[in-house]
DNA sequence: CCAAGTTTGGCATCTAGTGTCATAGTACGT
DNA sequence: ACGTACTATGACACTAGATGCCAAACTTGG
């Protein structure tokens, strides 16, 4: 052991914490990030390149100590959440990081920017993005790791993560506009609506047989329409395709 | 340059490339990932370290050499796949990723299990799958990097990605069973269905604040039942459905 | 058989990361 | 105040991945 990689006793030094961070992201956007070695930051931050390790783990790490620190938020939060309404649960800690994000520009666009440019720090973002993602799924299939259930969990995860990214994205490439707070609600409305109801469905229907079991007995119909088209139209579109599918 | 890093060139010597990632699988089963060092692999291969860098760039490439020609196999396909069926295109690259999964089980089961123990690889894995799903992703949103049809693109990409490793993890746990071919077509059935449908559905139609769940252009109906269950009752459920939310 | 180009190997070097140990700083009980 | 125990820091050494450089070996083509 010896080594503990840091992580839970934080908050002594917090605040010198950040100033290291803000130091490394400066040198990092000057000179590049493989070209400042962690000498570099020591010298630049007042400390000892043994001690930059030991607070940091690694240089990557220096990088992404404020989003470890988020994501261990999110986990707090799933964790006390009630599970009366698992995707509303799940909208709102996406919320929580886009929220996060956009709080501190200062640190989240240079990083945006170095994460673009550097292929080693763009796959650390994208296993950050996984970590949230499998938080969610296990929340969404509350423990369940097979079955239709826990692949409904999955795809939803995927989908509220590619919301997310796909709206903080568009800021990040323009972060003076203003935030796109309608567009977060929007997007995240749109794949919660598709997919949260194969979720929600199951559980609501306590009429039809439904048992416990649930292994691909089940068949999905999905329709889309226009906004506004009469109800009837949408029951003849329905009997259409169940026509077509042989249902 | 001077280093390319390989990658297209990848022909001559095609075996024997197989032959060192199969040595270097070996080592790094029985010594840990960790513990096996170039030196080590290098003298099992037969050649000097310089060459085994040269040949696959970092330690971590070996492992994932064959992965990283599978990817650009399946970058050609799309590139020549017609677009008149992007959902079924992409499905089909999905299926191409899982059979060649479970055609070399020697190679990729033990590199599920190291890639299970070992973090770093484990991002690393990580990262080749958010490579696939970039690459559906720009395929079904067909150049269009904001709007709905962007949005679509990336959450389907997302949970076709998603059910892919649903029931590829599910197989990896257990390789001695039948490969589950229903169960992948199902999965990938289940999660293209409902958003796929969204995708193809043109209709950018104006929004018309629709209460509840609306937040969009479109509304999005999605019924559940049990297979067998006679068509009537499935649309007086739909009726149901519309009259709730006032439709 | 020789010339031009490519592959390979050996060597040096750079840097991230870790173990070790001594020292400086700090909290605490007497 | 004083010594003690605990923690943070820094200096040093060392391992190993990764890269640049150059010479030797090999391949190709005339």
């Amino acid at each position: 052991m010896a080594e503990s990689t840091d992580g839970e006793r934080a908050r002594p030094g917090g605040s010198a914490r950040s100033a290291v961070v803000a130091v490394a992201v400066r040198l990092f956007t000057e000179a590049g990030y493989e070209a400042t070695t962690m000498d570099d930051i020591a010298v630049a931050a007042g400390m000892s390149r043994r001690s930059l390790f030991r607070r940091f783990g690694s240089k990557e790490d220096i990088l992404f100590a404020e989003h470890d620190d988020l994501f261990e938020t999110v986990e707090r939060f799933l964790e006390a959440a009630p599970d009366d309404d698992p995707v509303a649960t799940v909208r709102s800690a996406a919320r929580m990081v886009f929220q996060e994000y956009v709080r501190s520009p200062e640190v989240t666009v240079p990083r945006f920017r170095l994460v673009r440019a550097v292929p080693r720090l763009r796959d650390r973002e994208i296993a950050m993005t996984a970590r949230y993602q499998a938080a969610f799924s296990r929340f969404l299939a509350r423990g369940e790791t097979a079955g239709r259930r826990a692949l409904t969990g999955e795809a939803l995860a995927a989908s509220v993560i590619a919301a997310h990214n796909h709206v903080l994205r568009s800021w990040l490439h323009a972060p003076q506009e203003p935030v796109p707070w309608r567009r977060f609600d929007e997007a995240m409305g749109f794949v919660t609506d598709s997919l949260g109801a194969l979720l929600r469905e199951p559980a609501e229907a306590p009429r039809s047989a439904a048992s416990g079991a649930g292994a691909g007995a089940e068949s999905v119909l999905v329709a889309v329409y226009p906004a506004g088209i009469p109800g009837e139209d949408v029951l003849a579109r329905v009997r259409g395709a169940l026509g077509a599918e042989g249902g």
